[in-house]
DNA sequence: AGCACGCCGACT
DNA sequence: GTCGGCGTGCTC
């Protein structure tokens, strides 16, 4: 008897054994996929990732449907990998296995339902939507399940089809469907009878009377001419400046002959046009600091200030390992930012730069999967947002993980819930490849790391090409406002700067890290606010479509007139975002042309592309944008970049909360100042004296980290405490309470480390469900393993526990 | 994730 | 009295 031991995609900690033949046991290699039965019906895409013969003892193992591929399609470093996420996330292997593999390799079964042959029916038997169904499938042989769904519009169809089953009329099949094509381009050539001299002569008698026709016909042996390639109908059209109507009817005259060529859908077209790239002094020392550092650490970190040029080191560090036959991965932390990346890139290293994230297309992603596994030519680098780990190097050199600090390395939902950061760097050891973290503002995390002698650290302090830091200026708004000196949310001195700066013809970036016109909308007579029905929040007010929505679930309804409690029509807003700032602007600067870039305007495939193109092209005077902002975008004539309100950030409820506000502060000031001009930044604040603020206006990366890691050691906080967050939800309050202090209890009679909770977060109802959390704080000598399984078994006695089992339960390692 | 089983409310 | 709602449990 032989086996295989499978991952499905299902959020399943658990692997399933099947069944296979000896002939199969001796062709299937860990890393293929597999068709197999789950469950009463469905069939999936599961991942070998063992053969054994250890049948199991206490159920029968199905057979497996079909073995779905030739070859391996993930590595068994892959899996090793996957392994280790879903133990270190504390999530199941299937989790990490669909969340890593593109969908377009993921086949599912879909139910058809067709007509049972030769049967004769007496209507009357039926019911109404037996017979509807029955009525439907004389006009098309087969239904899939949603049809039969909006035919008898209902949901639960499965009674339906059961009776008439029963009555021998349908059947059902489980049909599974490839859903990646590669993608097919038509080509044309000239029919073989007319290839030789006399053949062309010949042809045109036949086409004297067609003259369309005979245009392409010219037009085609033109282009043959010019390029001795093969020619796409396409290309043929547009030269010919004809219709495929016309195309067609020479293919039917056998004139021309057609054919199918499989093409890549991402390809870059064109050759590498950079020649060697010039380092600036700064750059070479650092370079060469980083190889020297690479050669004993595992990880290095590169902290240089804002505009110092990291990129062209990561060039250049990418072609030395290129040129050792290595493949490099490139990890950013936003799907925007690829697009100024890639061309960079490319103009350096040609074809060989391969992107891949999730606004890709599922076909798309299926080939980048593919060229990264035969280690093509085309996918030597490959640049991606986190997503792009799990793709199935073989032969990994380089990890460069960019703007290290980005919170959006951790995936916060669904499961699995890693960091890429982290992730990648146990992934380089598995590949003995080397990493390199880059970053203006490190995490306190990984420099502490480098404090340790854990990484390599290298430093830049000065700006590419002897730019100057911008000057940071304060506004203090509690004597502004005293002095009246604010004319809405500009203090005087702001203003001043935006008018010089445009009149100079230079443009502006505000920084309002709020979205909407106003968070809070309150009623000037009774004092009531709306809030979201479904969730604990206000509804923030969005002025340019005249509606009040809930941030949390999307909820909307339309700006009231008069307060909903007690009918006063005196309404007044509270706090701003970047709408009104955008239309504050708009009064003081009429001429100006002002955009805002928040996720209500960068919506669609390329909503932000557009903005940025259009920014840097100076269509846009002044751009007013929420952290967006903050990542790592290159503007060459941005003199004055001002911070609206810093204080919003400062008081956020989060022990990251000084540290993320100094990271966002200083790279939202990195904006300013790229050319020789020195940039200016206005920081506009109630607290001009504290401490992060003062920090960010000295540039002191290093106060910063002091501090903050002092009240990390005393706070038990990370790095100095590993945290685990349980998040319990659900929609009966008393129980959801009753439920997390057992959980509590439980985890902290067993664990003797500190456990913080249950607590009620400041927003404690979203979609109508109650959310408590509790924390788990893992000091560095206790081991960590240990504790998870521990914390595992806590876990399942709770669910053991019949009343708390409906409570949902979000396992967050190192939570964000 | 589906899908079946089983227990309670609103209809014929 | 039945149809159908969803809470609960299992899938190799």
């Amino acid at each position: 008897m032989f086996f295989v031991e499978v991952v499905l995609p299902l959020s399943l900690a658990k692997t399933f054994t099947y069944r296979i033949a000896e002939a199969e046991f001796y062709f299937i290699k860990k890393g293929m996929r597999v068709a197999v039965p789950f469950g009463k019906s469905k069939i999936y895409t599961a991942l070998v990732i063992d053969m054994h013969q250890n049948g199991p003892g206490l159920y029968e193992a199905k057979e497996i449907h079909q073995i779905l591929d030739e070859k391996p399609i993930a590595t068994e470093i892959q899996i090793k990998h996957w392994i280790w996420v879903a133990n270190y996330y504390m999530c199941g292997i299937g989790d990490v296995y669909r969340g890593a593999f593109p969908a377009g390799l993921l086949l599912e079964s879909e139910t058809i339902i067709s007509h049972k042959p030769n049967v004769t029916v007496n209507d009357s038997e039926l019911s109404d939507d037996e017979f509807l169904i029955y009525e439907a499938l004389h006009h098309q042989s087969s239904l899939k399940v949603e049809d039969v769904i909006s035919i008898l519009n209902k949901k639960n169809i499965l009674p339906v089809l059961q009776k008439l089953i029963a009555k021998d009329i349908i059947v059902l099949e489980e049909e599974i469907k490839e859903s990646y094509k590669p993608k097919l381009v038509r080509y044309v050539k000239l029919h073989s009878k007319y290839e030789s001299d006399s053949g062309l002569n010949e042809l045109l008698e036949v086409l004297k009377n067609a003259n369309k026709q005979k245009e392409i016909v010219l037009a085609y042996f033109q282009i043959t001419a010019s390029e001795k390639k093969p020619i796409t109908v396409k290309k043929l059209i547009e030269v010919s400046n004809s219709t495929s109507a016309v195309v067609k009817a020479l293919i039917e005259k056998e004139i021309f002959e057609e054919y199918y060529l499989q093409h890549d859908r991402v390809s870059f077209e064109g050759t590498a046009s950079e020649k060697q790239l010039l380092l600036s002094k700064a750059q070479e020392t650092a370079y060469s600091e980083i190889k020297k550092k690479l050669l004993e650490k595992e990880v290095c970190l590169l902290h240089g200030v804002t505009s110092s040029g990291k990129t062209e080191i990561y060039i250049r560090l990418i072609e030395e390992y290129l040129e050792t036959g290595k493949q490099v991965l490139y990890l950013l932390p936003e799907i925007a930012l690829t697009t100024q990346l890639v061309s960079r890139l490319r103009l350096h290293f040609g074809d060989k730069v391969a992107v891949f994230h999730s606004k890709y297309s599922n076909n798309e992603r299926v080939e980048v999967w593919k060229q990264t596994l035969e280690n093509s030519d085309k996918a030597q680098i490959v640049i991606g947002a986190r997503s792009a780990l799990f793709l199935p190097f073989t032969n990994l050199g380089l990890l460069i993980v960019d703007e290290e600090h980005e919170q959006t390395f951790k995936q916060t939902d669904p499961a699995p819930r890693y960091h890429a950061r982290d992730a990648a760097i146990v992934l380089a050891s598995f590949h003995n490849a080397k990493v390199l973290l880059g970053s203006a503002t490190p995490s306190i995390e990984t420099y502490f790391n480098t404090q340790a002698g854990k990484f390599g650290l290298v430093t830049i302090t000065e700006r590419y090409n002897n730019v100057r830091m911008p000057e940071i200026v304060l506004v203090d708004l509690k004597d502004k406002h005293f002095r009246k000196r604010m004319t809405g949310h500009f203090s005087d001195l702001l203003i001043e700067e935006i008018a010089e700066a445009l009149s100079l013809g230079e443009q502006v970036i505000l920084f309002q890290n709020r979205r909407g016109y106003s968070p809070i909308i309150e009623c000037l007579t009774c004092g009531h606010v709306p809030h979201c029905q479904q969730c604990d929040v206000s509804l923030t007010f969005h002025k340019h479509k005249n509606q009040l929505r809930c941030h949390y679930c999307g909820y909307s309804i339309a700006k009231p007139t008069n307060c909903h409690s007690c009918s006063s029509i005196d309404l007044t807003t509270k706090g701003f975002g970047t709408e009104q700032i955008e239309q504050e602007l708009m009064s003081l600067f009429p001429k100006a042309k002002t955009w805002r870039m928040d996720q209500d305007t960068t919506r669609g495939k390329f909503g932000f592309e557009k903005i940025i193109d259009s920014f840097k092209n100076r269509e846009i005077d002044i751009l007013v944008g929420t952290q967006m902002l903050a990542k790592g975008l290159d503007f060459d004539n941005v003199s004055l970049v001002g911070i609206m309100n810093a204080d919003n950030m400062l008081h956020h409820p989060d022990f990251r909360a000084f540290e993320r506000s100094f990271q966002m502060m200083t790279q939202v000031a990195g904006r300013a100042g790229r050319s020789e001009k020195q940039g200016k930044v206005v920081i506009q604040t109630y607290n001009p004296d504290h401490n992060t603020i003062q920090q960010v206006t000295m540039n002191n990366y290093s106060g910063m980290y002091k501090e903050q890691l002092y009240d990390r050691q005393i706070y038990k906080y990370p790095p100095y405490f590993r945290i685990i967050k349980l998040t319990l939800k659900h929609r009966d309050y008393d129980k959801l309470k009753e439920g997390s202090m057992w959980m509590y209890q439980v985890l902290s009679q067993n664990l003797h480390i500190p456990v913080l909770g249950p607590e009620e977060p400041a927003i404690n109802r979203i979609r109508n469900e109650y959310i408590r959390t509790i924390l788990i704080k893992i000091p560095q000598n206790v081991p960590l393993a240990g504790t998870k399984k521990t914390i595992q078994k806590m876990l399942n006695s709770f669910e053991a526990v019949a009343q708390y089992r409906a409570i949902k339960l979000i396992i967050n390692v190192d939570f964000y």
